[in-house]
DNA sequence: TTGTAGGCGTTATCAA
DNA sequence: TTGATAACGCCTACAA
């Protein structure tokens, strides 16, 4: 059973191809009786139009490209669901790519993207990524785009982040206050837009509470497997050794949680522990584990918002702009109450 | 900047769109001296044939369509993973469909996959999808299929899954031989594959130690959110209470865990807790939880390997298989040592 | 060895 | 109010 389509119909009502496409898409210049008539046959033999015609025509095809480093990581696959749930609403078709973290990747799938003829991208930045001429090709070429989470401020292009300065300042802060001094901060590749905006939060702390930035203490990771245990040796055998970590991603915390406990090290009695995050299981790890946590469903559900305003009314567009959306601090330690501080 | 049609080089060269075709196709009716010059000037140009064009003339659009119920789902994620790098070996696209546990959607994602023309489809049951007409009509269209993880075993298509009565069994044993006796499942919604064979395993175990099977230990989930605190009250007012629950997901595992701790009880010593997991973390958690392991990025690459399989070589199609892949017991009590099950 | 024509499903333009 | 035709980008008989 083939799909139907127009010619089908067409065919059976004695009618032309172009009758039936006006009929189907309530035309003024086609007679009521007629608009029925094809209406309920359409109807009857469940046709629908086909979307792969429709884009080589040239109109739009209803379908979004959603570029990630890695689908299995908590933050973007709750950004995704918040992206698909807007798409899914807004008649929206989304096609996942990965670029696992390669920039060679990330250009293969931008092409790939405009080839597919997808009426818009959303995009994450590869660790790898350092050159963005691939993006500001696509915007020359008018193609609608909205980068997320890891950004690059100098294109022109709205771009959808969480306050990453202001969790990473909230986290720091809290542990000057619980009185730790030396605070190691393990963090993703520099290059990316959220590493440095982290950065900058752990200084402006620092800074604040007058204890000076030491760059032994800031190591980072390149998402490796197990790469968490060797950066903790050796920001443990520095000496003085850190007192507390600061870690930018649950795969590190995590490392680094195990690494300390295998070492038989208190946490967090003799080192504190807290870390951005977006695992369900935070409170119940052992020692419940304080966090920054990125509002993931929301900034992808703002992105995908942004880019279908960007696709259905190009015209009257707004200007790019950058939008921070709130983190939070919650405090777990077994020690106080918890707490939440809103960045 | 327009991307570059044949046109454009059949135009540019003085030459005809088919001998482009043929040239760019390598076609041996092609003079080499018009190959080179046709395959240079489409190199020099970065010219990319329209996938949109090919999958409306009819051949492949070398596109994999993967529905699952849910994204933000550890297992998930990681079999769309094993999924996605399976395709893109083979020059193959991932367009990810989400059904949200409805079958209204699972059937409306199903037609969407078939009009935008994909090669083929991956597919895991909603919860709520006891009908599989669906499919059938897809099976009966010659569409290439295959199930992985929540299947129909009625259905004549090749399906993919964990050993999932093994590792039911190999957990009930395991907390049987721990001395439990009043075991109680928290699993998902019965319909399911997964979660009729995890009872049976569960079952079987009971049997094999002599314990009657008593169907009020027994609760399903819905996958709404925090339904796990209901379940663990209502199981905890039987007498005699549970002395053991073995979970049947991620969710339901850290929704009971917190439950059974907020209620104050001691887990492992007064009630154990054992359950099917991917999480990354499950060996950080207060208590360490002791797991049985699905191979999910496993499970997806077999699923897309035989896809694959399956589209390119339909005529020496080896007939619907189903295969179980090993699920792995890791105890993690820490009253005894580490050790692994492989059921 | 190369070119011409038709078709995949749809819409837009122009004619009837 | 309806129909014929061309076009989107590509491929493939069939003709030259």
């Amino acid at each position: 059973m083939d799909p139907v389509t127009i010619k089908d119909i067409a065919h059976a009502l004695n009618l032309s191809t172009s009758t039936v496409s006006r009929a189907l898409r309530d035309s003024y210049e086609i007679s009521p009786e007629t608009k029925r008539l094809v209406m309920e046959y359409a109807e009857r033999l469940n046709y629908r139009p086909n979307p792969i015609a429709l884009s080589l025509k040239g109109s739009s095809s209803k379908a979004l490209a959603v570029i990630v480093p890695q689908i299995a990581n908590n933050f973007f696959s709750q950004a995704i669901n918040g992206i698909e749930a807007i798409a899914y609403n807004r008649g929206y078709h989304v096609i996942i790519f990965q670029t696992h973290e390669s920039y060679e990747r990330e250009v293969a799938n931008v092409q790939q993207a405009v080839s597919r003829r997808v009426d818009g991208l959303l995009l994450s930045l590869s660790s790898e990524t350092s050159d963005v001429k691939h993006l500001q090709a696509l915007i020359d070429q008018g193609m609608p785009l909205v980068l997320f989470d890891r950004v690059a401020a100098e294109l022109p292009v709205t771009q959808v982040v969480a306050d990453n300065f202001g969790g990473a300042y909230a986290a720091t802060s809290h542990l000057l206050q619980t009185g730790r001094r030396r605070i190691a901060h393990l963090t993703i590749p520099p290059y990316l837009s959220i590493a440095q905006e982290r950065l900058a939060g752990y200084r402006a702390a620092l800074e604040q509470y007058g204890v000076p930035y030491d760059e032994n203490l800031v190591r980072y990771g390149t998402f490796g497997p197990d790469e968490a245990g060797p950066l903790v040796d050796e920001l443990l055998a520095l000496s003085p050794p850190p007192d507390a970590f600061f870690t930018a991603s649950d795969r590190l915390a995590l490392g680094c949680l195990g690494a300390l406990r295998q070492r038989g090290i208190d946490v967090p009695g003799q080192v504190a522990l807290l870390s951005f995050t977006n695992s369900q299981s935070a409170h119940l790890l052992n020692p419940p584990l304080s966090t920054v946590t990125q509002p993931a469903q929301e900034i992808g559900q703002l992105a995908a918002e942004r880019l279908i305003e960007l696709i259905e009314r190009k015209h009257k567009s707004t200007g790019p702009s950058t939008m921070k959306l709130p983190t939070t601090l919650v405090v777990r330690e077994s020690s106080r109450p918890l707490a939440k501080v809103v960045s």
